[in-house]
DNA sequence: TTGATTAACTAAATCGTTTTAGTAAGTTTA
DNA sequence: TAAACTTACTAAAACGATTTAGTTAATCAA
């Protein structure tokens, strides 16, 4: 049951002051005037018995954690890991760590882990914040802990935020499936408040009018899909509706929904069927037809929430403007939107 | 820039000791014989100002710091962000807060990932390891920090761990082929000296050599799968090769990989040729056909592996005997696998 | 009425660092 | 040769909690 070594078991060990060993592993010897001989023989030392500093004590007194937090809805999706996975290997390598969260998009469970992760003293906070969260990100602010956020923001708040442009990528979509001769484009899209959504669904909107057609919109309310009723609200609309003749999926996660219905019900429909999909997923490079999706670029997006947060970590003082980066997504366009002409 | 109130500034504020106000926090006003009526002070006013205490703080006096850790190959692949999932929730009721990182089976990673999180003082680890960090495991185990491992263990080594029976569920795969008729089954697999990889082909084996038949099996090395040659050995091995008349793929990700190179080759190839994976996957409820599958218990898992982990916690002495657990996974037949005779 | 108990608190040490403010020698400078 | 610098270190405070070992006043027992 050996104790880890601290400071002061090194400066005994070597008959000198803990301050003296201090500044030695600090780099600090020579700007304190150790003398090069005392230096070598501390890092000869510590090398030899592989000392590390207790990082729970460098943080109490020097109030930095080098962590951050990345809280998104759900880290096991694709889209969310993926950027996880990129802002990680970027902060490695400036010496913080990343620690991942889910929110489910519950206000409950997001204010939770703020709190959570406040008493821990991380260094800051990138977040895809669920709806009702303004005012503790707000919170955040006033007590200076850097925040970013990501996917999503609030219009009213003046924090730094990484989003795409959702209305654009949204708007090229539906006009790809106009282009390939669609007439009866239909919409489905989770029923909400936030930003990324209606923007989304803007984009369908005046794509679809500006051409001159008529407009199919599904928002399932989340409460529906929490009591698994996705599927048929899915069915309803898509197999006994309106003869759609193609469907603009907003997320990732009703297409995949609605392709299990499809299944179930009329395999063959996908040969009719036109199909776009928010976010890409390996899934629709296998599906039967290979899926069309609206890719975000993962690696500037990740790059981008890193630089902005390092940014203000680096910022001196406190008057750094909010900086507020749009990307752009891309469509890939795969069998299933092509005209089936 | 008000900075957070700590147990000084209120003690200052109602004109007490430190020590009465930690008491009274830490609910041992009673038998500490706080008056009551200064606790209800203390209480009303930290309410009152939305106290949180300082964790590092905490951390450093008490040495825990109610984090375990859980570190397996990918965070972002379904089997294991399920099974985080589940164990998170039932830690944060016991006051742990579970913190999630990848170490993409690589030595190197892992090691800088105990590194990293032992320095931070967390209570446990919870691992699925990487073929050689049996000496950093030995070394945690020596420091008496709680360790779990999983999905794979090392012979040697007497940890707790909690795994599936790898040959019984590749065992099961096997002969349900078997009793579909088919002859000629081919075995796809990750050239692994882990045991969860050893076991899977064993249990492959055992099979086919029990029922009088050939095996077929091709063992992808590690350095092919990161230079993106996995689909040419797939097809090599299926499609020019030696007319299997079925496939058992030892993970899920070769299994996705070989659909993207049918698909890419011969998409009739699927209608003839039976396919059974390990791990399972939304993708193979909604492929044509769906695709059967070793689903492992993931309740089960998280919950026995959270269990492992709190009893070594509580333990009081340390001379707990390792706990060792086998669950079994169950096969979920769908189309790929019956007979297509 | 006095020694022992108990009730109701508190001072100070402690965890392992960092950092400010020294100090004691040796070296310059005038 | 004394004042002023430098060099090469160190003592001690601080971060914000927990916890041990008291202290003081009131109560009780004999």
């Amino acid at each position: 049951m050996k104790k880890r070594p601290s400071l002061k078991d090194i400066a005994q060990k070597l008959n000198i002051s803990v301050t003296t060993v201090s500044f030695v592993l600090n780099g600090k010897g020579k700007e304190k005037k150790i003398s090069d001989e005392l230096i070598k023989k501390v890092i000869d030392y510590t090398d030899s018995i592989n000392y590390r500093p207790n990082k729970v004590a460098q943080s109490l007194r020097t109030g930095k954690t080098n962590i951050l937090v990345f809280m998104v809805e759900d880290i096991s999706n694709h889209f969310f890991a993926k950027i996880a996975r990129i802002m990680e290997d970027i902060a490695y390598d400036k010496g913080y760590k990343v620690l991942f969260c889910s929110n489910e998009n519950e206000d409950e469970r997001s204010k939770e882990l703020i709190q959570l992760f406040s008493e821990r003293q991380v260094d800051g906070f990138i977040i895809s914040p669920s709806p009702g969260i303004q005012s503790e990100i707000e919170s955040l602010m006033d007590n200076k802990i850097p925040v970013v956020l990501f996917d999503r923001y609030f219009e009213g708040l003046d924090v730094s935020h990484v989003i795409i442009d959702n209305e654009d990528a949204s708007s090229k979509a539906t006009k790809h499936l106009i282009d390939n001769d669609f007439k009866r484009i239909g919409f489905i899209t989770i029923e909400s408040s936030q930003n990324q959504m209606t923007n989304r669904e803007k984009g369908y909107m005046d794509a679809v009018k500006a051409a001159g057609l008529k407009p199919y919109v599904l928002k399932i309310p989340f409460e529906k899909i929490q009591k698994d009723e996705t599927k048929s609200e899915i069915r309803k609309f898509i197999i006994e509706g309106q003869e759609l003749d193609s469907v603009f999926f907003s997320t990732n996660y009703l297409t995949r929904t609605a392709l299990e219905v499809i299944k179930e019900t009329d395999q063959t429909l996908l040969e009719k069927l036109g199909v776009v999909t928010f976010d890409d997923n390996e899934l629709f490079r296998i599906n039967t037809p290979t899926i069309t999706a609206v890719s975000q670029p993962l690696q500037e997006l990740g790059e981008s929430l890193m630089s902005t947060m390092l940014n203000i970590l680096n910022s001196p003082s406190e008057n750094l403007k909010p900086s507020k980066s749009v990307l752009k997504a891309s469509l890939i366009v795969r069998n299933s939107s092509i005209s089936k002409k």
